[in-house]
DNA sequence: ATTTGTTGCTAAAACGATTAAGTTATATCT
DNA sequence: AGATATAACTTAATCGTTTTAGCAACAAAT
């Protein structure tokens, strides 16, 4: 019962291995095998249940049919969906997915390149982490083929698939005015990314429109150290003079941990205090208040990130800038 | 610019590329380098920014350093924290992971393993599906090194890393009881797997030591139609003549929806209600109840399946079942 | 009758690394 | 001095595919 090598096929037929290869991979062009010998060499190779080695295949063609993922944090659901269509996808079109964390720093997205890289894939999806230009521009320069989602970097010229978050995060701030709140709060990442700015933008547009934008309700929490930071923004922001009335979480993280700070002051989950967040969260269907929130299509990121990357690898050079659109969900 | 070869540095240094190649990998005991060319040839391996090709090396080899880690579903967090923690100790060691998704059916599982074993990976660690034994068996009894996580299945006598699920389910339904709860009620999926029947019976067990076990208060969910099972389940025994005063969610997905439906009957999470559950869960920071939770040791778990699969890859035999025990923690 | 074309197949090189089995040249031993 | 050992390196085979170039046989065209 060991492994079946097209070898075995040729000797078991008594033609040569040559004539096996071009009868299962059928490149008419080349060699021409006759279609009775065809028929008979793949019958044959099902019957022996021929596996074709495909490190053998990856050495002569130099292309290995696996794409690396890296994304900021596996354990974090919106990754982890974002990961599971990814691989669905690429499966679906014959690649593997070897998935890698940056946990946000860079030092640690460049040990994911350089051990994806060695593995080797045949290209990256990739989620930026803040500064991480200087690092990757040498290989995009090298037209080595990288696909950046969730963010993108402006100073690079690179394919990415990103959402609208200008656009989501002014509907889940205008659904706030809507329902009359006037003081609303914004808890966002400190960072210069592009999703963080652009949500940021949104918010303070929605408001400004509204003629309520209040800059000191911007609270800015560091990704290192969000529990702590979170909790003393929250304290903030309800023991102010004049206090909120709303808060639009700008990220599931953030919203978790918000929640949790919110509750653990007593702040009572009333009608006359409003919230919107970014992404579905197991809270929702918890909290007493109807908490809408901006669901991203996560499907369709990664699946058009998949179509991109495939489209790199195959060598077709032109870069696409792809921003999909989301929708605010009240359940 | 070009990719840099045992062949160029050879070139360069003018000596033959198996000279490099021994002097690379210092394989002492074969051919013998010179001290002095081997501090050159490492010296320009350096310089030249050399990097193995992993491919070459494996088709020589025959093994391709990755390992694939078939998960239940990797949007669920338990598997991604499982998946984040296997990556990071497998890549200390050298391997890369390919990561592919069962949704807990053996038909799906079966498509990742072959496309997994395919691509070619060196050894599997699998969350086990229900009746999947047959098709695994044959993998199994090839010793193609396999190990399985999370379940296992005692009719294979495959090396297995999981937590002592009837200690963890006997604590977190002990410590209702001790709250003074009688009436505790089990959510627990409707399936013959180790960690379930093993929850099911700590549950079991502990009800029964304190005199009050009643079967009827088990309510068995179907994994594919949890939301509507679980709000029916929390209906009948919420609305029973004799209500009950404390539920066991045996899994986090049963805790999401479950905490979802309890809130939308309007059930009030009062003290005279208790609840204890399976894995961290968002919404615990929120519930006016201080919920206690079983804490899986993931990080461990994660560790010691890559020990486990790493040993079975380097061609140890011994099979070994490790049970990890967990702890209850309120937060 | 020679050229040209077509069909059906095979030989052999290539992908880039590892490694068993030499081959020198020098050192050591009797 | 001659035999043997050892140090330092090289040659060439190998892993399993893919693919280029070529061979032989026969057909068609000039």
């Amino acid at each position: 019962m060991k492994r079946v090598f097209l070898k075995d096929i040729a000797k078991k037929l008594d033609v040569s291995i040559a004539t096996v290869s071009l009868a299962l991979n059928g490149n008419i062009k080349l060699g021409r095998i006759s279609d009775e010998l065809i028929a008979k060499i793949k019958q044959t190779a099902l019957e022996m249940d021929y596996q074709p080695n495909v490190i053998a295949r990856s050495l002569r063609s130099g292309k290995s049919n696996i794409i690396g993922l890296i994304v900021a944090d596996i354990s974090n659901p919106f990754f982890g969906t974002l990961a599971f269509f990814v691989q669905e996808y690429a499966a679906q079109k014959g690649y593997s997915v070897i998935i890698g964390n940056s946990n946000e720093q860079t030092s640690k997205l460049q040990n994911s390149i350089k051990s994806l890289k060695s593995q080797p894939v045949d290209g990256l999806i990739i989620v930026p982490t803040e500064n991480c230009e200087e690092f990757l521009a040498p290989y995009i320069n090298k037209k080595f083929p990288i696909v950046l989602v969730d963010r993108y970097l402006p100073s690079l010229e690179v394919s990415h698939v990103v959402i609208d978050n200008q656009d989501a995060a002014y509907k889940a701030t205008r659904i706030l005015i809507d329902k009359g709140c006037t003081r609303v709060a914004l808890l966002i990442y400190k960072n210069n990314q592009t999703h963080m700015i652009e949500r940021k933008e949104g918010y303070r547009k929605a408001l400004t429109e509204a003629g309520c934008f209040n800059p000191n309700l911007i609270k800015e929490i560091n990704y290192l150290d969000i529990k702590n930071d979170v909790s003393l923004a929250i304290r903030e922001l309800i023991s102010s003079p004049s206090s909120i009335d709303g808060i639009f979480f700008a990220s599931n993280s953030l919203s978790t941990h918000g929640f949790s700070a919110l509750y653990k002051r007593n702040k009572s989950f009333s009608s006359d205090f409003c919230i919107s967040c970014f992404d579905k969260h197991d809270a929702l269907d918890i909290l007493p208040l109807n908490i809408p929130y901006v669901h991203q299509p996560i499907e369709e990121i990664g699946r058009q990130s998949v179509d991109l990357i495939l489209n790199l690898i195959e060598g077709h050079n032109d870069i696409k800038k792809i921003k999909l659109s989301s929708k605010i969900v009240i359940d």
